[in-house]
DNA sequence: ACCTGAACACCGTTCAAGT
DNA sequence: ACCTGAACACCGTTCAAGT
């Protein structure tokens, strides 16, 4: 009998299995506890067969970030299809950032421990490319609303900045705000004072009335607009916050 | 002969020293190289020493972040002293912290990993304590300015913001931009052809902007001002930056 | 061809034994 | 009272032995 060479379809889906189990792992005992050895423990086959899907413990937090940003993506391709203005609809991609953050906490933080060249360093040439298409899609969805704001008139590139720059803008609030109270983010309201959503509400405001992005802030209301896009485009991620008993005060 | 108590002055000169080593090792190969075992056999005492001062490694982390903070501290305190208007002091400050970014990038990174409720929770009191306190002085030295430019008039505080959502939207910049560009911090341009110190100056200004905080970017020439204050106040780690073959592009 | 798990090197932490 | 370093439990990775 000829020897049965395994195929491409169960190969990943055993690969996916490992990243299930890490995941599932992760979101009860912190990332910080992961472990070779629990994860093949909570899978049907052994230590030597993980290895030869992943280089080492690495390569696995970068597949299971890849996981994550693809989960991250979509959020941000539905978020960039609301029926709204450009600027409101920016304003969305940046929340649906943070309804990821607040529905998948362990995934998130993974997220921010594999953006590490120290973690780059040891994954594999494929899992890095799969990574920089992920990014590529993220980025897309902010750059098609930027380019159509551009194209309507709602905005103009201000002297010294491109697409990319205004981009970036946008992403580093979402990066500075989320990331800086991401220990509070389960919580209502920090240890601080703070509410994350109001003060990301605040920032997305104060940067979009600099770029003189139109509607400006005094011209439109963007809270009972963020609202309403919500509720249409995330009705089930909102329930589900409901159901953490964490009500987003916008 | 009665015993000779360890008196509190060689003591902290011996637990600044365990300190001294692990940042010494961390500037050469890396946060995530640092052992125990390599930090106990680059100081001249033994292992259960070591843990005499430090309960672990977290807290010998946290340790080596204090003393980055207060590194830092430093350099807000000096920014504030600008003499300028608030808005130019607080673009200093900024513009402060990626110095530090730039000339300190292993205690930055390791100030990053050490900022973690998994940290936290295995250090000691005291140096949660000490930790608290250098944030307040971070804190105090923007607070302090922003108060400055509400009483000149320069500035006053949007509807639905008090002064530490606006101290914070302006850490927040910092961190954001920063901390995502903090893989290319050293690097003049980073891969996707951002320039870390562009971008912090554009989102400076356009947040400003959006405050309404006077001069706005149109009435005033930020650049030149920005120059003249990093030579004013910092001409000795302009030096530093300029001899690691790094010139900022302002 | 593919899988297994014992074995190895290394790391964090403790504590019995020394002075 | 203070210090030491052997000892222990655990973790990441490899690879000789199996089927």
């Amino acid at each position: 009998m000829a020897p049965r060479l395994l195929d491409e379809k169960s190969l990943r889906a055993r690969e996916q299995q490992v990243i299930d189990a890490a995941i599932d792992f992760i979101q009860k005992h912190g990332v910080e506890n992961l472990t070779m050895d629990k994860v093949v423990n909570a899978v049907p086959f052994s230590k030597g067969t993980v290895y030869k899907h992943f280089l080492g413990k690495e390569d696995l937090m970068l597949a299971i970030s890849n996981h994550s940003m693809a989960i991250l993506a979509d959020l941000f391709c539905r978020a960039a299809q609301f029926n709204g203005c450009p600027r409101e609809r920016m304003m969305l991609v940046n929340f649906s950032y943070l309804l990821y953050a607040i529905l998948h906490p362990a995934l998130f933080k993974t997220g921010q421990c594999a953006r590490s060249p120290n973690v780059y360093g040891k994954c594999g040439g494929e899992r890095l490319e799969q990574q920089e298409q992920l990014e590529f899609k993220l980025l897309g969805a902010i750059h098609g609303i930027v380019e159509e704001a551009l194209a309507t008139g709602n905005f103009t590139l201000p002297d010294h900045m491109n697409i990319q720059q205004v981009c970036f803008a946008n992403w580093s609030i979402g990066h500075g705000t989320i990331g800086l109270l991401s220990d509070d983010v389960e919580q209502c309201e920090g240890s601080n004072g703070l509410i994350v959503e109001r003060e990301l509400f605040n920032q997305n405001n104060l940067m979009f009335d600099g770029l003189q992005w139109a509607p400006l802030t005094k011209d439109y209301d963007y809270q009972a607009g963020l609202r309403k896009a919500l509720e249409d485009i995330f009705p089930g991620e909102l329930l589900l916050i409901k159901r953490l008993g964490r009500d987003l005060k916008i």
